[in-house]
DNA sequence: TATAAGCGCTGCCCCAAGGGGAGAGTCAAG
DNA sequence: CTTGACTCTCCCCTTGGGGCAGCGCTTATA
């Protein structure tokens, strides 16, 4: 029994535009090709090869190594090294995919969370703030610095980021260029490591401004805050913190004036 | 400041050849391009984006994506639905992949199962058989029907599969055409679905021959297996089973020749 | 036996995301 | 002014085919 591409087509689900890629391949030869017309005729034999070669592909082989492997082998024992190759690459793709799909979703989370509120608008407030598990990188060193603190940290901890970006200040007045600063992140769980620290950060009562606007003006926040404190004599504790609710993203930069910089100082 | 493209793409990590085709593909456009000589230079608000690329491919967007993202958008907060759906895309491939691994997998161990026991060189054997949970579809027909049952099965059961395929015969003669038999597979564990039960299969005491060939002569082995019992005066028990140590494979048919089917007759 | 519908043939262009290289022009430093 | 490093455009190649044009082949029916 012979059979014309159209119908091997339809036998092996296999496009017609593939059986001749693979024809030409040399990886499925027709058993029979009329030299005056070119028609091209496979029988059962190429029936079985088709299968095999369906399902090698279902396993992500390529048509280059599917060849190879037609053409040394015809059983699957003899072809296990390949087998457990491919099982490696697949479970790297895998791995891969799985990275992506938690840094995707810490992006959701973190987007979502900020629709949600849209804080009360830009005014001081006084609020409790709970412990929380922390990882962080205390440094000393100019702000523009901070930067590569959570480069570091956002590479490091990856899928255990569990909030927003902050810095928490140990200085208590202002400090241009030897300023001791710890940025760090909310985490699920986390082991000290080389220049991070984990570990809880108690919370407290504090007195809390969201700043709107560019990062170089928030000075102007920092003095209406400390202003009410002054007026209601609060002793205030350190580190006071920044908590990034909008700033540069993952993605894109974004625009600085919507920037979203919630300034807490810690009071007994 | 401006960059030339070699500076550009040692900046941003981004071969030249890529940014090139992003210039052409309206991606990433040279703040700057000398209209005599065609040099492209590249500015700040250039490696601004150029970062904004790179992680939207990281994500694994295409670049008309990517193209589409960055005429529209300037804000992660903006494009949600896109991380959603790319989100879904990606672990659509992570289930497709684990599923590619698990198939792999069981011909591996399966194959590696095969490998450690050459088996005792076709002799007949007295065996104690464990019991073992088995997926099964019961079906009356030609024995050449069994085919599609163990195709059923595999479909469904998938990722349960927990050894070979095993056919029971529940008739106590030979019957060619209206046979009782059900072909099963060992399943590590699963439910009842349309047409295939899963339950418990007893061990127990059983003769066992291995046959070498192909199943068209497996008449032959019946014959030794049955004089034994014979000649022993053993009673037998309903089912008997053949388990496919080495048949057709998932892959190649291979070659008969080597099938390897052994045939258990169980005894009270 | 003629004819038309349906197949099949080759050859060409296309996709994504670049890599490699040829041949020619340009820039910057000595 | 020269030289070496850089950059330009253009073309071909990769994977696994899809789509189409223009032609020839087959086969059933009239």
């Amino acid at each position: 029994m012979k059979y014309s591409i159209g119908e091997f087509s339809r036998i092996t689900s296999l496009s017609i535009k593939s059986l001749r890629l693979y024809h030409e391949k040399e990886i499925l030869v027709p058993s029979e090709v009329d030299k005056s017309t070119g028609y091209r005729y496979y029988n059962e034999r190429n029936i079985e090869l088709a299968r095999t070669i369906k399902v090698l592909k279902e396993y992500d082989f390529s048509l280059a190594e599917i060849k190879e492997i037609i053409i040394e082998f015809s059983d699957e024992s003899e072809i296990l090294e390949q087998l457990i190759e491919k099982k490696k690459d697949i479970e790297k793709k895998i791995a891969n995919y799985k990275n992506i799909s938690l840094s995707i979703d810490l992006i959701i989370t973190i987007e979502k969370e900020n629709k949600m509120k849209p804080e009360n608008e830009f005014e001081i407030e006084e609020k409790e703030v709970e412990t929380m598990l922390i990882a962080g990188s205390r440094m000393k060193g100019k702000y523009s610095d901070v930067g590569k603190g959570f480069g570091l940290l956002a590479k490091n901890l990856g899928r255990e980021i569990n909030g927003k970006a902050m810095s928490l200040y140990y200085d208590a007045e202002y400090k241009e260029n030897d300023a001791d600063i710890e940025p760090c992140f909310p985490v699920r769980k986390g082991k000290d490591t080389e220049g991070i620290s984990v570990r809880e950060l108690k919370g407290g009562k504090c007195i809390s401004l969201i700043h709107k606007g560019p990062y170089e003006q928030i000075g102007e926040s920092y003095r209406k805050i400390f202003s009410y404190i002054n007026e209601k004599s609060y002793t205030t504790l350190i580190p006071s913190r920044e908590v990034y609710i909008k700033g540069p993203g993952m993605i894109f930069k974004g625009n600085p004036k919507n920037y979203l910089t919630e300034i807490q100082i810690f009071i007994q």
